[in-house]
DNA sequence: ATAGGGTTAG
């Protein structure tokens, strides 16, 4: 092809291909027009490629240089091209402006001769899974399907393409479908194997993401990385897997890898959700310069383990340090407020937040509900409910109504329990709350009548359970009496429970 | 000559 290309043409994609200021990009533009260059889409396409990572500061404007690739863009009379359309899509990811990608990719395939390919869709993924909203319904879902089925047609399939697909299938939380694809890759390296490991924790299977990261340390010669270790403290954390957690952080420390700060912030909320709160601070004292996102995790160490206080004085020293607080710094300060009772502050750092420049959102409005419901102002609650700028989801139902249930409120709670359902927001969380509720008030009329509506609704809950650690393994118990399969019969595991204890009481007193 | 993985919340 770059054969039958112009002497003027290959000057001009020499010159691209090399990194170029702003000022040199403006010339480059400038050649294209004069030299009517515009006929060639791959010349457009690098141009593209050239600006988006680029910004455009001249002496009057600043100008990011998305903006000015997607001014050009827009200005391409023929957009049939698919590499030059997807570069442009793959741009707008880069700015993490996912919802751009998403409406430009719409907006092609109706007005344009554009036709998506399977890098569209693998760039699409990634848009999808990023988002903010999923404003079609369950567009990722659509999308990963459909480049599920490009990519079993791609000539050219490598340890990228597959790895893309994969993430893909963790973000819709088809890990199955996900791990499948893993075990058939023709080759694995580090990032595949931190995509499937990552998908396992974030998709509530932490055993799983454990024992595929053994399998990684023992069937492989690849190294754990920091994204690794991140992913790992994130699985560690949710099964409170104490000794696992002082393991990766001896292993952290012997490979440098606690000089990196969001390894410390993965660190400092494995051990504030272990309980060890101590811990954690004395992680977080120990990083030089601290960023925002430290400052949340001890904020919400803190919270989550009752030092509710204590989290708003550390939240006053990252102000007065001069750190700016993000919106999920707020949630922290806020669910610090809802854990200990303090009502006035958290109505006060949620009308606040404005000063930060920081808008409210649901579940700031979520932690200020659940505060108030649970001292008992549910009056109050139910007005910043019908207040706030957003129609209620059913985490702020389950949180209102539980209040209503310790509160006794047996007519608040019918009339909540109405509006959610034609809202189609109860839950079978909900159901049994109000179930319980008339239990409590003995009117069995009713509590048959939500049991029958449980089982036509098809709702199902999930059965509490909660976690053990013994010798490094982790076994769960599901409240009811089943046991994870794991462990066969729940008997051996509870006589092993004091030994388990002395060790760690043993591990305390080495440490102090 | 287009491509992949990460933290903080309820």
């Amino acid at each position: 092809m770059a054969g039958l290309w112009s002497s003027i043409e290959k000057k001009c994609f020499s010159l691209l291909q090399q990194k170029q200021s702003c000022i040199s990009l403006l010339q480059i533009h400038a050649f294209i027009l004069r030299n009517t260059l515009y006929a060639n889409p791959n010349i457009l396409t690098k141009f593209i490629a050239a600006c988006s990572s680029t910004s455009f500061t001249t002496r009057f404007d600043h100008i990011p240089g998305i903006r000015y690739a997607r001014h050009v863009f827009d200005h391409i009379a023929d957009k049939g091209d698919s590499f030059l359309c997807n570069t442009m899509i793959k741009s707008h990811n880069d700015h993490h402006q996912f919802d751009e990608a998403l409406l430009l990719c719409r907006y092609l395939r109706r007005g344009t001769h554009f036709m998506p390919d399977v890098y569209t869709y693998l760039f699409l993924s990634k848009s999808c899974s990023s988002n903010s909203y999923d404003w079609e319904g369950r567009q990722l879902h659509s999308v990963v399907i459909k480049t599920r089925v490009l990519f079993d047609v791609m000539p050219l399939r490598n340890v990228v393409s597959w790895t893309t697909l994969i993430s893909g299938f963790c973000n819709d939380n088809d890990i199955h479908s996900a791990r499948k694809l893993f075990d058939a890759m023709p080759e694995k390296n580090l990032v595949s194997w931190n995509a499937m490991i990552c998908g396992y924790s974030q998709s509530k299977q932490p055993n799983e993401a454990l024992k595929l990261f053994h399998e990684l340390q023992y069937n492989t010669v690849l190294e754990a990385d920091e994204i690794t270790i991140i992913s790992i403290l994130q699985a560690i954390a949710a099964l409170g897997a104490l000794d696992l957690g002082c393991w990766v952080h001896k292993y952290v420390k012997r490979k440098g890898s606690d000089k990196k700060i969001k390894v410390c912030t993965s660190l400092i909320d494995m051990y504030a959700k272990c309980g060890e709160i101590t811990k954690a601070l004395h992680i977080f004292e120990g990083i030089p310069e601290k960023v925002t996102s430290c400052w949340n995790a001890i904020i919400n160490g803190l919270a989550i383990n009752g030092y509710g206080e204590e989290a708003l004085t550390v939240f006053h020293d990252m102000i007065s340090e001069g750190c700016r607080p993000n919106a999920v710094t707020m949630i922290g300060v806020l669910s610090a407020c809802s854990h200990s009772g303090l009502v006035e502050e958290g109505k006060r750092w949620l009308n606040a937040m404005e000063h930060f420049g920081l808008i409210p959102q649901m579940e700031h409005y979520g932690c200020v509900v659940d505060l108030l419901g649970k001292v008992g102002c549910l009056d109050e609650a139910e007005k910043l409910i019908e207040s706030m700028p957003y129609e209620a989801n059913d985490i702020i139902i389950s949180s209102f109504l539980s209040a209503c249930v310790n509160w006794k409120d047996l007519s608040r709670a019918e009339r909540l329990i109405k509006r959610a359902t034609e809202m189609d927001l109860l839950n079978a969380g909900n159901y049994v709350l109000l179930r319980n509720l008339y239990a409590m008030e003995r009117r069995w009329d009713e509590v048959k009548k939500i049991k029958w509506l449980i089982r036509t609704s098809g709702a199902k809950k999930e059965a509490g359970s909660s976690s053990i650690e013994t010798n490094g393994v982790v076994g769960e118990f599901i409240s009811g009496g089943t046991v994870h399969p794991q462990w066969g019969d729940m008997q051996p595991v509870l006589e092993q429970l004091p030994i388990h204890m002395k060790g760690m009481e043993e591990q305390c007193i080495k440490l102090q």
